[in-house]
DNA sequence: AGATAGCCGTAC
DNA sequence: TACGGCTATCTC
């Protein structure tokens, strides 16, 4: 027998299938999908099995499979051939795809061997055993056994091995090995409300079509999980399983304990929280049928389920589900739509501020529009204000408005929470008047530029444009420019000195890095140890505390003055989510917002909660500056030491793509906001284009063209969610 | 990825 | 002519 097996090496040279003689010793535990050790040159690597078959088809002398490292098969059909379809959609190399799919505890460069524990449990050979024939402690086990049937060794604690081992031996017990997950359950408590008339027809809607793609438009506070779970229960009673994928950072065990409420030990999670040995513990389950839900991040959609009746895409226009780094550079949406396909069965996508993509795909008829425009509290949405900052830094020191400071006061008076939005992302400092709040940006793109302090210049992103940082403002005149950037910290320290007496939870990456630490602060603020909860947009999203009553944004125009065509929308989708935290229970909930662009319609939709006023306003920019979801984009990325040879190549790159692509526009090569790393260059050349197929071509013979050459690296990111 | 074979230049 | 650096090729 013959095996195919892909290496363990993420190299386009070596992508393909290599031939190996499977022992005869071997023959019968070598499956396709399994795992196998092989003789590779004058390594050893690990591989996947992709074909079996009696001949060969190279005419080369065949070595011979070492070992075989999975007794079940890790990847099975459809995964392997969802690989496949990856590799072409991203211009990726299988191998990466094939990794992309399975638990890091499993990758060989990991140290890939997990120790698998086992639990001894003891149980009674027969149900009919008499207890009046033992007596003392023999007794005491039978009656023991008798009640709870399958018991843990460790829960017979008082109980001696050579009092178990002889009653082992009489044939009296049972001792059973079970494979110990690091993770327990309770099973599920069915803890179900009521829902709403809109709810009701939104699960209808999904239960009784015929397999599509749903976007669920539910307003915050709308109870699209209750939504979510009814549509999961339906199927889980046809014996069909689920996928949920949630962004990492609402992915709080807070989040999936409501599922686990629910639905038990039903549910398998995947969050961050997990070490790699539980998400393995967990992925093993999933492999072995044991779990009919899986609920995790971006990752989750390779959860080796067989039979699924539904995939839900929860804040599906997070930017969390497009993996952008390492490659694969793939879109969890699109690998969700085509599994779905597999399996026949619906995708719904939910949101409260859907992405244009796939508002725009609704109107397109490709998507069917459901929606829920009303909170489950009968509360209407939140009253925002919009505070214009360049009016009340004048009356006010520090960054605090006097209108938000009394808001503040008033709900600490009053008991109630309070949660302070910074989106401080931490790169990308910009320029902006403090006089007139005038920003710079690119007369080709319309996009911000970013200020560059060793060349002293205001820069494009995108196309490259480029100019001197003038000393004063071009719009009021006024020599008032100004570098931003104010922290959470920074802001923590001002808001103390104004409210001296109350409690501040500050929640950033910095304080929420060490395990557990997340989790903690949101119960501990549920619990309401702190009046105020000050953070980045991990206290934006999902987040669902009865006691705020006012959310505050210390500056909407960060996200704003991010380098990136999606700025606008990124900051309505923001401001919406965070304005959606207040007034979620019984009380009133109100908003303020502060800005230096109080007129801008990414702040100014926010106050009415006009998602389609926004929706429309921004489809008018994108078409006319060809942007999404008009045009797609694709970046062609550059990488490599020798700044003047890869600005050489990257030019004849861009020659060649221009002399074999028409209809496709080409931008750059331009220089990202990370120029350099690591000594390491990147140019971006950008294209805009209708239809990938013409792409496919040009961009094999590039990547053919310089794979063999380590000067420089190529990389292709299709629908990239920003470009630095 | 990692090993190897072939092609240059230059240093003794 | 011997050695090192660079590049292209190959791994079943």
């Amino acid at each position: 027998m013959v095996a195919g097996v892909l290496v363990e090496i993420t190299n386009k040279n070596v992508d393909r299938i290599f031939e190996y003689n499977v022992p005869s010793t071997l023959e019968e535990n070598v499956k396709i999908g399994v795992r196998v050790l092989v003789p590779f040159g004058k390594m050893m690597l690990e591989g996947f099995v992709c074909t079996l078959s009696d001949k060969k088809e190279t005419d080369k002398e065949l070595k011979e499979v070492d070992s075989i490292i999975d007794t079940d098969i890790v990847l099975n059909d459809e995964l392997l051939n969802l690989g496949k379809w990856m590799q072409k959609e991203t211009v990726a190399s299988l191998m990466s795809c094939y990794q992309v799919m399975l638990p890091k505890a499993l990758k060989a460069k990991n140290g890939s061997v997990v120790s698998i524990r086992y639990d001894t449990y003891y149980k009674l050979k027969n149900d009919s055993i008499m207890s009046e024939q033992f007596s003392g402690k023999q007794k005491e086990i039978v009656l023991l056994l008798k009640e709870k049937g399958l018991v843990l060794r460790k829960e017979l604690f008082d109980i001696s091995s050579s009092s178990l081992n002889t009653l082992l031996k009489h044939g009296v017990l049972e001792k059973i090995e079970k494979e110990h997950y690091r993770v327990s359950y309770e099973s599920g408590k069915i803890e179900k409300k009521e829902l709403t008339t809109m709810q009701k027809e939104a699960v209808d809607a999904v239960i009784n079509s015929s397999p599509k793609t749903f976007l669920l438009h539910g307003v915050t506070g709308s109870g699209k999980t209750e939504v979510y779970m009814e549509i999961i229960d339906y199927y889980l009673k046809l014996g069909k399983k689920s996928i949920v994928l949630v962004p990492e950072i609402s992915l709080t065990p807070q989040m999936v304990d409501r599922f686990r409420r629910r639905f038990g030990d039903k549910i398998a999670a995947l969050h961050s929280a997990l070490s790699d040995g539980e998400k393995y513990d967990e992925w093993r389950r999933i492999c072995r049928g044991e779990a009919s839900i899986v609920i995790g991040a971006r990752s989750a959609i390779f959860a080796p389920l067989d039979d699924i009746g539904i995939i839900i895409i929860d804040e599906e226009h997070s930017d969390s589900y497009k993996q952008s780094d390492p490659s694969p550079r793939y879109h969890a949406r699109d690998v969700a739509i085509y599994r779905a396909k597999t399996h026949n069965c619906s995708v719904v996508l939910g949101s409260a501020t859907p992405s244009l993509e796939s508002m725009a795909r609704v109107q397109k008829r490709v998507y069917e529009y459901l929606s829920l425009p009303e909170r489950i509290n009968g509360k209407s949405l939140p009253e925002v204000t919009i505070i214009d900052m360049n009016n009340a830094m004048k009356k006010s020191r520090g960054h605090f408005s006097n209108e938000l400071i009394s808001a503040i006061d008033d709900r600490l008076q009053k008991k109630e929470q309070v949660i302070l939005l910074l989106n401080r992302r931490g790169y990308s400092s910009f320029v902006m008047c403090k006089n007139c709040g005038y920003t710079f940006k690119c007369p080709n793109c319309d996009i911000t530029l970013t200020y560059h302090k060793t060349s002293n210049t205001l820069r494009c992103h995108y196309c490259g444009y480029g100019d001197k940082e003038p000393s004063i403002c071009p719009s009021c005149g006024e020599k008032s420019l100004n570098n931003l950037g104010v922290g959470t910290e920074k802001i923590e320290e001002e808001l103390q000195k104004l409210f001296p007496s109350s409690k501040i939870l500050r929640m950033d990456y910095d304080t929420t890095s060490r395990k557990g630490m997340h989790e903690e602060m949101i119960s501990k603020f549920k619990n309401h140890e702190y009046d105020i909860l000050l953070g980045t947009q991990m206290v934006a999203k999902g987040l669902d505390f009865s006691l705020v009553t006012l959310v505050g944004v210390i500056n909407a125009d960060t996200s704003l003055n991010i380098p990136d065509f999606r700025s606008s929308e990124n900051t309505f989708s923001l401001l919406s989510q965070v304005a959606g935290r207040s007034g979620r229970a019984e009380k009133i909930g109100s908003v303020v917002i502060q800005t230096y662009n109080p007129d801008h319609y990414s702040i100014s939709y926010v106050k009415n909660h006009n998602y389609f006023g926004f929706y429309k306003r921004e489809m008018e920019i994108r078409k006319q500056l060809k942007y999404p979801p008009y045009y797609y984009l694709c970046n062609l990325r550059v990488c490599g030491k020798n700044q003047e040879y890869l600005l050489g190549e990257a030019l004849k790159i861009k020659r060649s793509l221009e002399r074999n692509l028409d209809s496709v526009m080409i931008l750059g090569p331009s220089v990202g906001n990370t120029f350099k790393i690591n000594n390491t260059y990147h140019y971006n050349i950008i294209l805009k284009y209708k239809n990938k197929d013409v792409l496919y071509d040009i961009f094999e013979k590039i990547i053919e063209h310089y794979k063999t050459n380590i000067k420089i690296k190529i990389d292709i990111d299709f629908n990239p969610s920003q470009i630095l």
